[in-house]
DNA sequence: AAGATACGTCAATATGGCTGTCCCATCCTC
DNA sequence: GAGGATGGGACAGCCATATTGACGTATCTT
């Protein structure tokens, strides 16, 4: 390892520090499993002139139906000008509604119209072959050491975020 | 596992459309794990003004000295102009430097200056302690997990440039 | 000598983020 | 009921990162 010693300067050898190889495997396999799974719905989200940051918004209002936008901000942390845009675009294009809510009224829930949920499946149906042959590939178990280590990546203050998203399934 | 046995069509239900939990959960884990880990770095990278493309470029070089640009350019799968604009802006910041081929003069070699090296090496501190504090709550048998469904989403054509990458460590 | 390859470069464009600012409607608390 | 907090929308401008297409030069291969 030809780290120069001024910047980790560990005298002793801490075990987060002799993984030097499984952390370049972990961040390359990301890295590459993760671009390679986006990139099979740019064809279908290219049909309808979306991107990926589209998809994001679909996807989660798929997810949770009747979300809040502010709830939808969070997930997806970007801006509100930046949502804005591509709500509008989902909406234009007929794939997403938006009601006013019950209870605060202030609130906007999104949901798919049924156009919506149609393109949608379409998207996931891309993303559902990729995934369950890799899964069939690897296992049951290592599915399930796949699932732990991501969520040993989200931090904290996130993760019951991505809980809840996971519980009404 | 239960995988058809060919590409042919199974009439039957396919255990490849029963998993559509287990797989919006593999989405959702990839997506908030990678950009979180992704985010671990943007603070290293915003302090000399570069991006994450930048660091794309840099942990390549870096991972294999005197990479060609031709290899980088089909590691990251973007194009010659986009990655050009980046490599200029590592040049000038005194990161990378580039030689001509000893076999194929038409080449370059990129590899990490000092500087360079030190920064890499910064950076990917950062994604060590988020990768291996990961590791070690999930444990070595869910990291070979993780390695496998991960290395599943990786198309045939494009898996040997991976585990060339993972040879020589 | 001809063609393919590796790299560089110019110009134009798209996407998806960002900041800052201001606004309105609604809810909550005192 | 007044005042502040919150949910959402909108305008303007900017930045980072990607794209396509076309063209040029050096070098390798045949």
């Amino acid at each position: 390892m030809a780290v120069p010693s001024s910047v980790s300067v560990t005298p002793t050898a801490s075990p987060l520090f002799l993984r030097e190889n499984e952390v370049r495997r972990g961040v390359e396999l990301l890295f590459f499993g993760y671009t390679r799974l986006t990139r099979a719905i740019d064809e279908g989200l290219a049909e309808h002139g979306l991107g990926r940051a589209h998809h994001r918004a679909l996807y989660f209002i798929a997810r949770q139906p009747d979300l809040p936008i502010s709830a939808l901000l969070k997930i997806l942390a970007i801006t509100k000008q930046s949502l804005g845009r591509v709500l509008t675009d989902l909406g234009d294009r007929g794939l997403v509604e938006t009601r006013t809510g019950n209870i605060d009224r202030r609130q906007k829930l999104l949901r798919l119209t049924p156009e919506g949920v149609q393109f949608e499946a379409q998207l996931f149906d891309a993303l559902r072959s990729s995934l369950a042959s890799a899964y069939a590939a690897a296992g049951q178990e290592s599915v399930t050491g796949f699932w732990r280590v991501l969520e040993g990546l989200i931090p904290a203050e996130d993760k019951a975020m991505v809980i809840a998203l996971q519980k009404d399934i």
